[in-house]
DNA sequence: GCTTTTTCATACTAATCAGTATTTTTTATG
DNA sequence: CATAAAAAATACTGATTAGTATGAAAAAGC
């Protein structure tokens, strides 16, 4: 990789790191600069403004990041139902990234960019439509396979499950701490079950 | 109401509406005494800073609402299956004050503030809580009079509700329409359905 | 090695931010 | 009505913000 190409990802990545931790807009460029080690000369060459920062981090930092976590061993799996129970539980209390106290950086920036960015939102979209396509598959492959009743809806199912999981990230935030995790978890387990 | 009481509820409701419309931290002092009329000396004399406005809102504003919206209807309830689905489905579609693109004022607060405010989490997990309790308050009644299985643990299906609540919120807010919250409420009726 | 383009460094600006100091007006109380 | 206290108005401050102007160093092309 070139220097300028590193400089680039170097500055992504931090500012992914503060942006998860505390927040889009109360992250500024002179922190960003500052954890970086780089210019503010250097950060406006690569991006034109904070925004279109935002939207690289999005599309350049989560997206593969995604890619490769949720959607890669979704699409690999031959048990749906026992397969979405382990990814949600590992985001839940194992990923060695994601932190209770800071949430889900996805939901985070929806929460916090939209409605008022449309250039965040429509990358956020794309993000959360990949992996609400990718279980909808899975399930129609859990029902053709036998797993999985005949009359479960696949969308009705990918939103419940993904809703929950934004949902619950939150109350881990709130209470800052795994407790919520672990009941939240039986009852999921006990929903999923019912979709055999 | 005294004129000042009037002052600073007028405060607490019209910035309660620009933070619900626009976040926290993008919502200015400045901004809020533009739209209240209110001058910046009336601001500073009923609160001594932002933060100390903002967890006067969540206790002045946001907690007489819930109690009167969520709490009481869930305590007068004798059937709290179809009522824990009124009340969703109520706020996701029929609430006036709520919309779509806006999300949940509890949910983006909690987003927005936690962890980093104290106060803030504090004031937030009280209303949440209060919610939570009157939700399994609601299901052992159910259970006694039969109406709900008695294997069904309520602190489970509490969060279960309550996140699926905010983090369909969540899809809305980013799509911007209704349509996920249709196809979520379609899991959500059979979801509770299995716990008669 | 010379030139051009890419990449980065420094110093600045204008706007906005939360909060303060001080004074004036309004209201309550005798 | 007089006085004290409560409530609000005005003008300011210092810090921080995203972004810019301009020039210097590095790298690439010949």
């Amino acid at each position: 990789m070139s220097k300028a190409a590193n400089t680039r990802l170097t500055i992504l990545q931090k500012a992914f790191e503060l942006i998860y931790t505390k927040g889009y807009q109360t992250t500024s460029i002179d922190e960003i600069i500052a954890t970086t080690q780089v210019t503010k000369g250097a950060f406006y060459y690569h991006f034109k403004t904070k925004d279109e920062m935002g939207v690289a981090i999005i599309e350049e930092i989560l997206k593969p990041t995604m890619q490769e976590h949720f959607i890669k061993p979704t699409e690999a799996s031959q048990n749906p139902i026992e397969d979405f129970y382990n990814m949600i539980s590992y985001l839940l209390l194992e990923d060695p990234f994601l932190q209770v106290k800071y949430g889900c950086p996805v939901g985070n920036l929806t929460q916090e960019m939209t409605p008022w960015n449309n250039k965040f939102s429509e990358a956020l979209t794309e993000l959360v439509n990949l992996w609400k396509e990718t279980i909808i598959k899975s399930i129609e492959k859990g029902k053709e396979s036998g797993l999985i009743r005949k009359d479960v809806v696949g969308e009705q199912v990918a939103f419940f499950i993904l809703s929950g999981y934004w949902g619950i990230r939150n109350f881990g935030k709130l209470q800052n701490d795994n407790s919520s995790y672990f009941v939240y978890l039986k009852e999921l387990r006990s929903y999923l079950d019912n979709l055999k």
